[in-house]
DNA sequence: CCCTGTTTTGCATACGTATGCAAAACTCCA
DNA sequence: TGGAGTTTTGCATACGTATGCAAAACAGGG
């Protein structure tokens, strides 16, 4: 081909000038609630028809001075409950014009580093999902104006973030009622990590509502919230015969999930019957028929329009707000 | 507190001033191998620290015409095999410097409509799981000379795009003759969306294979992918007890272990002896020992890896790559 | 038809960074 | 110490868009 084809986007001066006005003109044309004359409008849009214009986000939002894009920090890939999360972000946000720029904290990059690296994108607000924020930084984003939200953590010592959870107080303890009333007496608990808030409280709830019935301290183990973390776990509550659970709560559903099919295929244990498990977060996976998982609901739609809503600025006041669940009860327990 | 933060973050000018050098000294200072003498960079750095100031990369992007960002448009997060391949995605691309855009099609977005923005985006790169996108938009990204990647899916009617994906042909050859040799007669297949490249690959192979192998056509179901959709078409296939099929193919592995739970739950068919049951893709689930799931492998690791490359220059030259993975036989078949 | 009041338009500039170019500073050797 | 060669620095401008302000165009009423 002679006619090379323009390596760079046609921009808003070469619509001006094709359309024979000003580059302003143009600018208004495609801002919405600008003052235009309907007739000057159709002139430039078919300018920019002609030309495959389209308005250049970065050069807009530097202008602007806030570009719609948040940042996402995001912690597990492999637990449905925070992909299932993130879709449901995507589509929020997206109704009301935002655009998620997704960072993933693993161990070549920390959580903090990954935020330090979202400010310099100018990131109208910062999602942190399944992650723990050091205050510092969150102060630091306080500081530049950028809404925090944690996603299912909470940060204790700080106010800086905005944060939204289940109810792991009142699911821990409707989960440990449950066992009581069924007969259980060899309880035990899995948490997740040590520094997770989220295992914390459903473990201080859990132990608290046992000891309020009169049941001795649950046995613990720790599954640091994955498959093979838990699938450990499992083991060594189950290697003695002696002394085995006959009820265990899972600081979530994949933990839950994973024990499940340890005890069936490792130890020939009957779920339900000779140990009860339940989970907690209710993922779709809780409900197939080869898991039918008890667990306590965490109602994910909710919790991220919360989120969306704080983000937007339709603010409510509240720093930490808590989405009540429910117990789903099922054959596992 | 009297002293008010200043709400906007400090730029390079505040920068240049406090360390007393002009704005573009404090650019190069944070421009990799840009000329800048030890004691000016040590000056300003200091000073950025102090300020706490941070490059601010739209302003970075807009100046040289390139954001190191890639767009991706993602299609079905219930699918553990792409939210595995994102979570690669991500970790890849950091490597290379470049973050990902992310926005998902569904109901409320066409993939044209979602590529059409990310162009607005400036983005260096798209990359398309598990969506078809239409050869014009594809064919405007290559005017733009943004690279698209195609992951999972083929255009066949364009050469627009770039396309990794998995060895469609081999495995459901593979599986194709494991039945055969297994002695199964009454073979079926389940299919994806009838859109799908991925699934009408499998499919043409594996009937050519059976065919080849001198086995009659098999019975055809469509799952549309989902595992709603799964257990609805395996329920079409058990309903009638006469002429059941002794084996399944499924285009991929959600499908079969939604097949495999409807089969147990609802028909009581055992697995691997009353049905064989092969699914594509190998996801961890697979290896689950409820499922224990023959498969043929994609290895994700190693397609996302030829995708990162593509994008980042290192062209081979061909359009269209493709990984082959492995049978992994497991109990199901 | 003229004057006033309201829209619509263009001009100029700002957003924060990168970079070509020329001036300035430095290095090194005679 | 002077001059040629090299490095470092600053100046000016560009990237593409949005917007305050003033000029221009328009509408309407007497």
């Amino acid at each position: 081909m002679v006619n090379s084809s323009p390596p760079r986007p046609p921009t808003a001066h070469d619509v001006a000038r094709l359309a024979g006005v000003s580059q302003s003109a143009v600018s208004r044309a495609f801002t919405e609630g600008a003052s235009v004359s309907a007739k000057m409008r159709a002139k430039i849009v078919a300018a920019a028809n002609e030309l495959g214009y389209r308005p250049n986000i970065l050069a807009r939002s530097l202008n602007k001075q806030s570009s719609n894009v948040v940042g996402v920090v995001f912690g597990h890939f492999d637990n449905p409950f925070f992909t299932l999360a993130l879709d449901r972000f995507a589509e929020q946000l997206a109704l009301n014009g935002l655009r998620m720029l997704l960072f993933t904290a693993g161990p070549n990059a920390t959580v903090d580093e990954q935020v330090s690296e979202l400010l310099s994108y100018q990131v109208s607000a910062v999602i942190l999902m399944a992650v723990n924020l050091s205050s510092t930084l969150a102060a630091e984003c306080a500081r530049s104006g950028i809404p925090v939200v944690m996603f299912n953590r909470t940060v204790e010592d700080d106010h800086a973030a905005f944060a939204v959870t289940g109810d792991n107080a009142a699911g821990a303890a409707a989960i440990a009622e449950r066992f009581v009333a069924t007969g259980r007496h060899r309880i035990a608990f899995m948490a997740g990590y040590d520094d997770s808030s989220t295992s914390r409280q459903r473990e201080a709830a859990f132990r608290d509502t046992l000891s309020r019935l009169r049941m001795p301290a649950p046995r613990r183990v720790v599954g640091h919230y994955s498959r093979a973390g838990a699938m450990e776990a499992t083991r060594s509550l189950f290697r003695t015969t002696a002394d085995r659970p006959d009820a265990l709560f899972c600081a979530n559903d994949l933990m839950a999930i994973a024990a499940i099919e340890t005890m069936r295929a490792e130890f020939g244990v009957v779920i339900g019957r000779d140990c009860a498990v339940a989970g907690f977060d209710d993922i779709p996976m809780a409900a197939w028929p080869s898991f039918s998982l008890t667990t306590y609901s965490q109602p994910v739609e909710r919790m991220v329009a919360h989120a969306v809503a704080f983000i937007s600025g339709d603010a409510t006041g509240a720093s930490h707000i808590v989405v009540g669940g429910e117990l789903v009860l099922r054959e596992s327990a």
